[in-house]
DNA sequence: TATAATATACCGACCAGTTGGTATGTGGTC
DNA sequence: GACCACATACCAACTGGTCGGTATATTATA
């Protein structure tokens, strides 16, 4: 309730859109109110006008923090390193998969979810969550495109494979936290190694 | 506003369920209200709390209309009398592959689109939709398990290719929202198929 | 370099409208 | 006339958002 120490100037916003990541994965966009927010940031509603000017610029906010955040977490992994473009998308799923040991709501994605309610209801935040899974879609189809450079798959891009790693990754997602079990994500995963596999000849 | 006709009695529940159905495909389970939603069914609130003890406990009921709706359509669909259970998998896709026509809102799954936002906020309806996904996986299951029998793939569950099933149905509506347009779930659809074909060595 | 002027960051009380939910009344049906 | 299926009226709590104010930083000027 009350604030012993204050959240100190200038950190304001990165706290607001920290405690939006933590609320908004457990509970939804919708269900996640200002008051909450700013008491789980441990600022005023004030704080929050200040930088935002409305509850969907925090949103618009929050996913393009989420698409930056993720876009680094990603670039930044040794697996991307690793000569074969085929052997990096292996790596991306493995590094998939290892997210999927954690707690359900720290794997779920911020603009999935968000986009499931604000597809219709929110212009702004619909475009956020574009830009947030077309962001991931050019980190693997870079490396699909140099994989099927090397081993052409006719009738088959690297855009709708591209599509098919981000299905599976949404997907997985959502029967995760219906069965309350991570499983079906990773036996997804496992399925569409198995899939690569078998299109570029690379058996296990 | 003021009710012209009103709804004929022993319908109310009903209208519920389907405004709700409605309403929350399109804004969400959260940002669904309970005045918009008996506005929308013709109804008051008194009626809403004489069928439901709760906003929660609709949530549960329409989930459940939901699993038993969608679960009589695929169930009376004809590719269901196929003879060859590989068959009726690409059935299946098929019809898939049709619902992805209809406006986004109109293929967006209440159970998936719910369980996002309340999976660790409501048990009751994270059960529900855990029943739904179920449901949906014992349809494909029943096929894949045939197709199993004949052809066995070591390695490989009916279970966890079923699921697979689901992860791309999912996958492929949040990818949609996101993009405003179905093309990427459609194209998961014909990848889904070229690896059933690679595995059960069904050329196209 | 001291100081005045201005911009930034934040506070917290307040607001009107909406929220899920309740208590009680009423008309139709058996 | 009892019961069921609703309608109506109402409520406290909460909702996103506003607004006047203050403390701190930045820049201009002399």
């Amino acid at each position: 309730m009350n604030q012993t120490t204050r959240v100190p100037r200038g950190e304001a916003r990165a706290r607001l859109i920290e405690a939006a990541r933590i609320l908004v994965r457990r509970k939804g966009f919708a269900a996640t109110s200002l008051d909450d927010l700013c008491a789980a940031a441990g600022v005023t509603k004030g704080a929050f006008f200040h930088h935002f000017a409305s509850k969907e610029a925090l949103g618009v906010a929050l996913i393009d923090d989420w698409t930056e955040t993720t876009g680094a977490m990603f670039a930044a992994h040794p697996y991307n390193s690793l000569p074969d473009p085929v052997d990096r998308l292996f790596g991306y799923l493995e590094l998939r998969r290892q997210i999927l040991g954690q707690p359900i709501a720290d794997f779920s994605c911020v603009a999935g979810t968000t986009v499931q309610e604000a597809f219709e209801t929110s212009v702004s935040m619909r475009a956020a969550a574009e830009r947030s899974i077309l962001s991931g879609n050019d980190h693997v189809r870079s490396h699909l495109v140099e994989a099927l450079a090397a081993h052409p798959l006719p009738g088959i891009t690297a855009e709708s494979l591209a599509h098919l790693f981000q299905v599976a990754v949404q997907g997985g997602i959502v029967l995760a936290k219906a069965k309350g079990d991570a499983s079906p994500a990773h036996e997804a995963f496992d399925h569409l190694e198995r899939y690569l596999r078998l299109l570029f000849n690379r058996p296990a």
